[in-house]
DNA sequence: TAGATTGTTAATCGATTAACAATC
DNA sequence: TAGATTGTTAATCGATTAACAATC
């Protein structure tokens, strides 16, 4: 919809402020100046703004932003306002993780289904999540119209896997595996690679004692 | 150790460097140049030499980086030569799938115990590792020298729980649980925020078609 | 209207890339 | 020595912050 590029370091703030917006929607809260926001999230309030002004005028001069109003909108960007279908590859305790958690159901996300290679679980459900085999794969998404699929596999099945979800009509892989995916450029990836994450951490630690 | 501050984004490029060169040295692979390993990442070959000369001179002219002897400096420079005793708060389906990781192991990153309010979880073991009840933390954090605590708990009760950890010696938090937390500026915090890599994913989807 | 606060331009800061002399 | 490739400086690019006129 829009032209304009909208740069990568925007794009990864906006869930935070959404999260921020929705406790203050719960608290009550029904306007909020950029100011006032800047000091919750120790951010700059310039920087909220800059950011916001990316996708339209959500503010008002003189008033500040309505809280509701603005988490709505930031819904629509990140696309979450519209359901979107998923699957699990690799029902481990990961793939497990992730079907029981029930907040990204409130976010549009449907968890469709689980997958393993593993017979004994085949079968099985997960919070009424049923495992398939991965035999079934290709019906399966064609038929759920499936444009996600979360990969909790080890990383040395992983690359083959997303060719194959993609030939499916998968758009998009969440990828757990601890590998990057070499996928055609209109494939979307978003890693999530929590041995990088444990080593920032180290790294963090080890070089503290300021 | 350094007097200069390295930027953040060095720093999260480490880890990714480390498992590159990781696989090379499985694939037999003795030295590399920095624009060969540019092609192999993705990145450039100047952005490499930049990283890595912010610790020192780890190449040499003509020849390029003996792949080994590199893999060994990032991680020194990650403290991951050093073992790290970690404990994991939340025995739900991902700490136990952290449990379950045994990479981590490899890395230096001792998995200790888990702990719960659970009765039901209480004793049960995970790969070996035992479920503890979290009135037992802090005599476990100061007998086993616990530096590194993984939070995943509901959102609700981090906070809390956290400030306990810290109270009770632990100098750093690897945090699942979907909020911010607040801690004093000597403990470092590493976030997984799981909900909001999701809507990043959803944001890339949506605004795709090109 | 006066006060508050946005939207937006300009200034600063930091990170990435390019270029090349140093040197193995 | 000649060729290759680093280490490092300089140039560019992008992102953040500051400032303020516009306006509710």
């Amino acid at each position: 919809m829009d032209n304009k590029q909208i740069s990568k370091a925007v794009i990864k703030r906006l869930p935070r402020y959404y999260r921020y917006l929705g406790e203050l929607m719960q608290d009550g809260v029904e306007r909020i100046s950029s100011n006032e926001l800047s000091e919750k999230m120790k951010v700059t309030a310039s920087q909220i703004r800059q950011d916001l002004n990316n996708f339209g005028g959500f503010g008002q001069q003189g008033y500040g932003y309505n809280v509701s109003f603005l988490y709505n909108e930031i819904a629509k960007i990140l696309g979450i306002d519209k359901q979107h279908n998923l699957i699990i590859i690799g029902a481990g305790n990961l793939g497990q993780a992730i079907a029981n958690y029930t907040n990204f159901e409130r976010r549009g996300f449907m968890i469709k289904g689980m997958f393993d290679v593993n017979p004994r679980l085949i079968g099985m459900t997960v919070r009424g999540i049923e495992i398939y085999p991965v035999e079934q794969l290709e019906r399966f998404i064609k038929e759920n119209d499936v444009q996600i699929a979360a990969l909790t596999i080890p990383k040395e099945r992983a690359e083959e896997m997303a060719e194959k979800l993609v030939s499916y009509g998968v758009k998009a892989i969440w990828n757990f595996a601890h590998t990057d995916l070499n996928l055609p450029s209109d494939v979307v990836v978003e890693n999530v690679h929590l041995s990088e994450s444990l080593m920032r951490l180290s790294y963090k630690v080890s070089n503290m004692k300021k």
